[in-house]
DNA sequence: TCCAAAACCTAACACTAGTTAGAAAATGGG
DNA sequence: CCCATTTTCTAACTAGTGTTAGGTTTTGGA
């Protein structure tokens, strides 16, 4: 019984990355189902045992995607000690988040690519759960901005729109094997957090002029993982 | 002659802006001719008239879009005064950056839905413009860099990618009437210059107030989130 | 008004798409 | 080994694709 359910479960999760990896590369429309079966060591006909149609297909895609992020993010939150600051928070946000969506890229950038072209009623659906994806974000900042820790004229849901399309554009040039995730999300706290000019020095050194604020310092846990 | 030129060119411009709106909604491989014709009230036949095939079309849509950017901050960099720092040349560029792309619109989200299923031959076209433009970025980045305007830690190229990407994804959600481009575009200057924490005036004085946090606990809300 | 050039349309061809019904093969407990 | 169940394949249908050849209409200077 369960050897049986296991067969089954095999072929679709090599379907699903299939469907991914040319989803990614040609978009919703340019994909065809031969050429994911190609893909998959299948027949086109057999795709059709396990999901029901291309939109059944490209749905559960697009669902991996934004979920591995959502929950990448929610458990690196989850993980910090409630002495993290809201600089913390951000960090271990950004990297969660660059991490997943590099562990999946597939999947993230067939998110990308196709999006856009897919039928309403699945896109809605997908919407909707990058939108409660936006909301831990607002979350994130704006308990920042309440502990101090922000310049008082800084507009939170501008910032989170540039925050995130910074993120999720990562996709398009990230390569592995080049940069580390770490070195990466490092660096892109540094300027989210203390910008380009910033006096607050990123990682390890603190002399020149007075220290400009407190919460500068992190858990060093964080920062080193 | 002219007369009779201006009837041609005003019918390509038709054509044009009609396959813009498709290829954004639809993507490459989802754009059909017959929905071009439609949108630009022509029979599909009508189209080769003007443009040779399909491919010549979209060539044409990607190079406007990525040529309309380019030109908006090219512009906006010459008009600035010799004296201009560092900081005032990148909020001209993010400024003049925005204003393109919300522009035209239609061509950079078509661009954007439709670069990776296009045929190579065109996609690497379209990557040398776009390299081109981002070595333009490289150098207002460099040339503040080199002013000392810039923390010494800061990386210039990661930087680049990610103001880019927030730049370039800003057209998913900016929605003419709402915010302002200026808005948007100060903002994000703010960020990349200062970052959320800066305790630099936006205008110029570095004169840091005394430390106004307090860490008061983590909010328990976006843990539970 | 006339008429060549420009602009557009009609109708079709060759091809590929998603999908399906039914046959064939693989699987695994008895 | 047997056979019911699961899984895959074969072969096809319908609909829609980019493109084109040749005819029709529109245009604007003489």
């Amino acid at each position: 019984m369960t050897k049986k359910l296991a067969k089954s479960a095999i072929s679709q999760k090599r379907i699903l990355d299939a469907a991914a990896r040319i989803f990614r590369d040609y978009g919703y429309a340019g994909t065809t189902m031969r050429a994911i079966a190609d893909e998959a060591d299948l027949k086109p006909g057999s795709i059709y045992y396990h999901y029901k149609s291309k939109d059944d297909l490209i749905s559960a895609v697009l669902d991996i995607g934004i979920r591995a992020v959502t929950d990448s993010v929610g458990k690196a939150l989850r993980a910090l000690p409630d002495t993290a600051t809201g600089r913390d928070r951000i960090e271990a946000a950004i990297r969660a988040h660059l991490s997943a969506i590099i562990e999946v890229g597939d999947y993230t950038l067939a998110t990308r690519r196709a999006l856009g072209q897919v039928p309403e009623a699945i896109r809605a659906r997908n919407t909707r759960m990058r939108d409660t994806y936006g909301s831990i974000w607002q979350e994130i900042l704006s308990d920042a901005h309440q502990r101090g820790e922000f310049r008082t004229t800084a507009n939170l849901k501008l910032a989170r729109l540039f925050i995130l399309g910074a993120l999720n554009w990562t996709v398009e040039w990230f390569k592995p094997g080049g940069r580390s995730i770490d070195d990466v999300a490092r660096e892109f706290a540094a300027i989210v957090l203390d910008g380009l000019s910033g006096r607050v020095e990123p990682v390890g050194l603190a002399e020149e002029l007075p220290p400009p604020a407190k919460p500068k310092r992190a858990s060093a846990r964080v920062r080193a993982a």
